[in-house]
Parts: structure tokens; sequence; C-alpha cells
DNA sequence: AACTATTTATAAGA
DNA sequence: TTCTTATAAATAGTT
């Protein structure tokens, strides 16, 4: 999928590495969000970056799909969470809302340029039309993805931080 | 990715559906694994079928990640944040929450109005426009669901109570 | 943080 | 369901 081929293999160069992850996750994330909305399902994926910060997405939460699996998939827990705690999300959070609020004003922008042509109700600008309605769902995907990432990645954290996730989850039926 | 360019929106025809889920969740899991593997990360992912069985990938297992993500204790005290700094990162991020919840709702009084001129075009345009009216209003109906979520809301009580919680003296690199 | 040359994932078809 | 294949999408290396 790139210039050349990789073999699936430990990154070494920490440089590499680091930017690989942050172009994976977001790619698996993307396809988490596609296949709980293709197919009207639960997901929940937590991934540890190589500097041991938590990122998550979940669709409807991660705590409302682990815990749905947990109750019927007990698990023997014996383990203590360690390794580092993880650092502040604040910066994060931050940085990610004003990504949000940019990509909220680029689609004011096109919110204008729909107007205009509406006033025209030109025909021949059909095709612009359409062209600026792929665009706007595609932004709308995006900020619908980033705002499921934020969600989980920054609240979930503290309130897996309280003593228990109270959920009561019904229990399924196989496939 | 396959002989014609889909949207992303729910499938109908169940079969058609499971397999897209199928298929869909095979790749997930596979690009997780490569992710694992490459950046020497952990992952897990839990999913639900649209039968509602239970999938699930992790590297090392999905319950040490999960351990780890719901267990992680509250940082020891050996370095104290900002709490002063914190409180007032906390206040603005509930401002720029107001913000895009105002912008939300300026943007519900533009889809009314679109509303009108709609009424007022040939039916060539009305089932684009409508189409990207919809779209418009799905995406703010999206964003205020989310941001109303109860789950949010108490996120944000819990943050704005506990302005220590995960936050270090150390800056947070973006991963 | 953008940009492509390529590889990879996958939608439709068998 | 599994395989095939044309095509869309992800991304490795580059600037």
């Amino acid at each position: 999928m790139g210039r050349r081929r990789i073999e699936i293999e430990s990154v070494k160069d920490p440089n590499i590495r680091q930017v690989t992850f942050s172009k994976r996750r977001k790619g698996l994330f993307k396809k988490a969000n596609e296949l709980s909305i293709l197919c009207g399902v639960e997901v929940a994926i937590v991934v540890f970056s190589p500097g041991n910060k938590p990122y998550s997405f979940g669709h409807p939460g991660v705590d409302v799909v682990a815990a749905k699996y947990l109750q019927e998939d007990p698990e023997p827990s014996d383990s203590e969470g360690d390794l580092s705690s993880d650092a502040s999300n604040m910066d994060e959070l931050n940085l990610e809302l004003d990504e949000v609020l940019a990509q909220i004003r680029e689609g004011e922008k096109q919110t204008e340029t729909y107007d205009e042509i509406l006033k025209q109700n030109d025909m021949t600008t059909l095709s612009d039309l359409e062209e600026l309605r792929d665009s706007y769902k595609e932004f709308h995907d995006g900020i619908k993805l980033r705002l499921s990432d934020l969600e989980i990645s920054e609240c979930m954290m503290l309130l897996a931080k309280e003593p228990v996730i109270g959920v009561k989850a019904k229990s399924a039926t196989r496939d």
C-alpha cells in the first residue's frame, strides 16, 4: 500500500515507527467506524501507542461494548494493569477540539458555496452540486469519526478510573 | 476498494450485510495485527456481528489490554501538575464545547432555510438538494447526540470536579 | 503535513 | 460460502 512493500515486522526507527503508528491507527479507526455503520454493529478498539498512550474507538462506546463482551465471556482476571499511567490528555483534547472546530468552519464555507449555487438555480451547476455534496459527506463523516474518537479517548479514561463501569448488558444471542 | 465505490451507510440487504461484515471484520483484525507487530503496541478489538455474535482480537490479549485500559491507576503523585492551569484548560474546554453546540444550532437554522428554498425549485434539483440537506442534518444530529450524550456529560462533570486525574506535569507528546 | 507510486482491501460477480 | 478480479482505498517513502 505504499511506495514499497514492507514486511510485517517490528519497525526499528522510533520516528518511522511513530509515523506508522499514527497513520495506521487512523486507518484502523476509520475501518472500525465504517464497519459499525455499514453493518450496524457494535465495535470497540483500544490501542496503546509506542509512547504508551491509550487511544480508543467505540460505537456506541468502548465501555458499553467491553461490558457486553466481558459479561458473556467472563475473564480470569488476576492481572494488575501496570506500566505507566496515561499522560495528560488535556493538550491533545484541546488540539483535537481545534481540529474539529476547524473542520466545522470548513463545512460552513461549503455551506456558503451551496447557498450561492442554490440561489442561482443554474442547471449547469448540477455536477458541481453533486461534487459539493460528496465532499460535504466526506467532511461530516470525518467529523463523526473524530468526535467518537475524542469522546472515548478522553472521557472513558476517566470513567475507567472509577471503581467500576457499572453495566448491566443483556445477554447476546449467537449467530 | 471494490468493483464500485459504496457509500458508508447502513447496508439493507441482510445477506450482503453479513458478507460485508465477514470481509471487513477480517480486514480490521488483520490491520490490528499488523499495527501491533509493526509498532510493537498492544491492541484489543471487540465487535459484535449483525447476529450479535461476539468476535475479538487482541495482542497480547483482549483481557490484558482491556485490564490495562480499565485499571490504569491514578498517578502516585510523584509529580504534580499545574492544577490551576489544568482547571483553566477545563474551563476553556467547556467554553469550546458550548461554542460547538452554538454552531450546531446555527447550522440547524440554516437547514430549515434550505427547506424553504427547496420548495421553490424544480424537481430535478430537488432530490439532490434534499439529499444534501438530509446529510447535513444527519451530521448535526449526530454531533448533537454525541455531545449531549449522558456519558459525555458524566465525563465532563468528572473532568470538572477532578482536575488532577490523569494529568501529569510532563507535557503530552502527540502520538 | 502533503504528495504519489504502489500495495492492499474489498464490492461485485462466478 | 469461497474464489476471482476490477477497482477503490490505504499507506510507505518522499518532499
